[in-house]
RNA sequence: GGCCCAGUAGUUCAGUUGGUUAGAACGCCAGCCUGUCACGCUGGAGGUCGACGGUUCGAGCCCGUUCUGGGUCGCCA
């Protein structure tokens, strides 16, 4: 029978020396050194332990052995004659008596080296997952995630947080994203759908009496894959909390999560409580996004009035944002390849001039700018050695490529960004209602479920006609983070009347509530706390906190941008048999 | 679905204007090496240059189509 190891390999010391002790892991590397010596790496999910073979009999067992094969060893520890202080059991060795076999690795070439797989390509690193995260900097990525989620859950609860699960077979929501689907075998023609978020269980919780709930929830969503987003599905720490208002809701995530990020981050600085409160219009016009790296100390400027008339035809009719960029060093071709970054990334052109030390305009199209130094200098208030970063276009358009140029020059001029360290910031006030692009009529701007701000009295004052209903705001709120959005959340609409006033506004009734959200509006009709909620990305909080750029180096299992899963072969084929039971006939695509 | 980039040895890559037998590093195999730790040294094996078609006396390289992967936009209440 086989006995417990004694020891981890990250576990042994010079203290330990003379002790029996019985190891076990993959043999991650063997050393020959001479005919009669070898040292062998052993790796565990602790750390690693040398062994030191002397014996003929050991040694050929070994030899014997592709690397990445698990063995149990067991031996003495003895000092070791040359330490490495770059390991931490450095110090010691085991030599071992004897060496058992667990698992023989049958390859003695890998689809990539362990130790470098991050180097590899993906696709084979996706299809090897279970080599890929033996790469210790691989694993402990996913080492960080559960420690951030242990983290978030203790912090919860801590305050009053109830865990609770809500289901993962439920009906589909007409609101959102595309819905996955699952064919319910008892009702031919029905199916059930994954969640896209817990939004009304959560909501149902709350009237249901819980007074705080939170999951750290899977969400499905059938959308297309980026870097940030992983297709499918992922997860949110969702919470919800009765009786409560935007303010509470804030105090939770302000209380929550800076420890969390100063604690585990990659930066070990988290902008205290209270976030910097920007409300969504003046980050559009201020930082050209609603979610905006607060690190960066550029800002964007209307300069429309300055420039009105200057001759430059770009100019002409446009909205005009000006980013200045002070004690800039940036040379003339390095400027142009940014302002170049600016229109792939926008489809805007970007223009420049720079202050000289007299403070007049040079380079870029200062001719034209120049007779407006005085009004543009009015606006900016320009030092000696100033970059001018001007967009210019259809208002949506240049604030988008005001806020590209921020976020390009920023990161680009020295001084301008203070990378080591988390910025988070809520967004606020967001407009309860849009202009469809498709419709081009009155929409939900965000989500149905939000409070508009006034209530009742607001939609009526709009169906009487004495306010824009583009000018209502919700009780909504985004919280951001170094330019990623980490989250939406807002004040829930909770009264039956409310919302079937707010569905009027987009031209759908009592009926549409009631066939839309059923439970819900029922629920709604039977006594329900006002409530508000949020629910931050813990994929992305982890991908934030690891300092990784793809959203896949924090999940343990991720697919494809394809939505396939290479490793288990997701999407696969399923039996006539089993079509048949879920009453499903496949019909071959077209072509 | 649009656009951009990539695809050459097990892995990561180089490959000049289209021109002999497609190279390097790591890995692998063999031999040597008694204190290595990214061990070292010597030698060796390993290639449908993603696929198909075209241009050409001749294609890894040029053209077309297509497949795969990544990025980005659409999309993500």
């Amino acid at each position: 029978m086989m006995q417990s190891r004694t020891h981890t390999c990250n576990e042994l010391r010079l203290s330990d020396v003379g002790a029996s002790v019985k190891l076990v892991g993959w043999m991650e590397n063997v050393r020959e050194v001479g005919s009669s010596l070898a040292f062998v790496v052993l790796r565990d999910f602790y750390g690693t332990t040398q062994l030191v073979l002397e014996d003929e009999a050991l040694l050929k067992t070994v030899k014997g052995l592709n690397k990445e094969s698990t063995i149990s060893v067991t031996g003495t520890v003895r000092e070791r004659a040359s330490k490495n202080p770059k390991q931490a059991t450095g110090d010691i060795e085991v030599v071992p008596d004897g060496i058992e076999v667990l698992g023989r690795c049958r390859y003695n070439e890998l689809p990539f080296e362990i130790n470098r797989s991050r180097e590899a390509d993906e696709s084979a690193r996706l299809k090897y997952r279970y080599l890929d995260l033996r790469n210790p900097a691989v694993k402990s990525n996913i080492l960080l995630r559960c420690r951030v989620v242990s983290a978030l859950r203790q912090a919860m609860t801590d305050l009053g947080f109830l865990e609770i699960t809500t289901p993962i077979l439920t009906v589909s929501s007409p609101e959102g994203a595309r819905d996955y689907l699952v064919p319910a075998r008892k009702h031919p023609g029905r199916f059930y759908a994954l969640p896209q978020a817990p939004q009304q269980f959560k909501q149902l919780l709350m009237i249901a009496g819980f007074d705080r709930y939170f999951q750290i929830a899977p969400c499905f969503r059938d959308e297309d894959a980026r870097g940030d987003r992983s297709p499918g599905e992922f997860y949110q720490l969702d919470m919800e909390m009765a009786f409560a208002t935007q303010e509470d809701v804030f105090s939770v995530c302000e209380q929550v999560l800076p420890p969390v990020f100063a604690g585990f981050g990659k930066y070990h600085t988290a902008s205290p409580a209270p976030f910097r409160r920007i409300s969504y219009t003046d980050a559009l016009e201020i930082y050209g996004t609603d979610k905006p790296d607060l690190r960066i100390d550029l800002t964007a400027t209307d300069v429309t009035d300055a420039v009105r008339g200057c001759g430059f035809a770009p100019f002409e009719d446009a909205m005009v944002k000006a980013v200045p960029v002070s004690g800039c060093s940036l040379t003339r071709k390095q400027i142009e390849k940014l302002l170049a970054d600016v229109e792939v990334q926008t489809g805007t052109k970007a223009y420049w001039v720079k202050t000289d030390d007299s403070g007049a305009f040079a380079g870029g199209v200062a001719k034209f700018l120049q007779e407006r130094r005085d009004a543009v200098n009015g606006v900016l208030d320009l030092q000696p050695g100033t970059l001018v970063v001007f967009t210019a276009g259809r208002p949506e358009a240049a604030r988008k490529a005001a806020g590209a140029a921020i976020k390009i020059f920023g990161a680009a001029c020295p001084g301008h960004m203070d990378r080591e360290k988390y910025e988070f910031c809520w967004i606020v006030d967001f407009p309860m209602y849009e202009i469809g692009e498709e419709s081009g009529q009155l929409e939900f701007c965000h989500n149905p479920f939000s409070m508009p701000k006034g209530g009742l009295e607001t939609l009526l004052a709009a169906e009487r006609g004495e306010i824009d209903p583009l000018t209502i705001l919700a009780d909504q709120y985004d919280l951001v983070c170094n330019g990623v959005e980490l989250s939406s959340g807002a004040v829930r609409n909770h009264d039956p009347e409310i919302m079937v006033k707010a569905f009027e506004m987009v031209r759908l009734g009592e009926e549409d509530v009631k066939a839309r959200f059923p439970a819900m509006y029922n629920a709604f009709c039977y006594g329900a706390p006002p409530h508000a909620g949020i629910a931050p990305g813990v994929d992305r909080m982890v991908m934030l906190l690891a300092g990784e750029d793809s959203i896949r180096e924090i999940i343990p299992f991720p697919m494809n941008k394809n939505a396939q899963d290479v490793m288990m072969n997701a999407p696969g084929e399923v039996t006539q048999a089993q079509l048949d039971e879920l009453h499903i006939a496949v019909v071959a695509p077209e072509g």
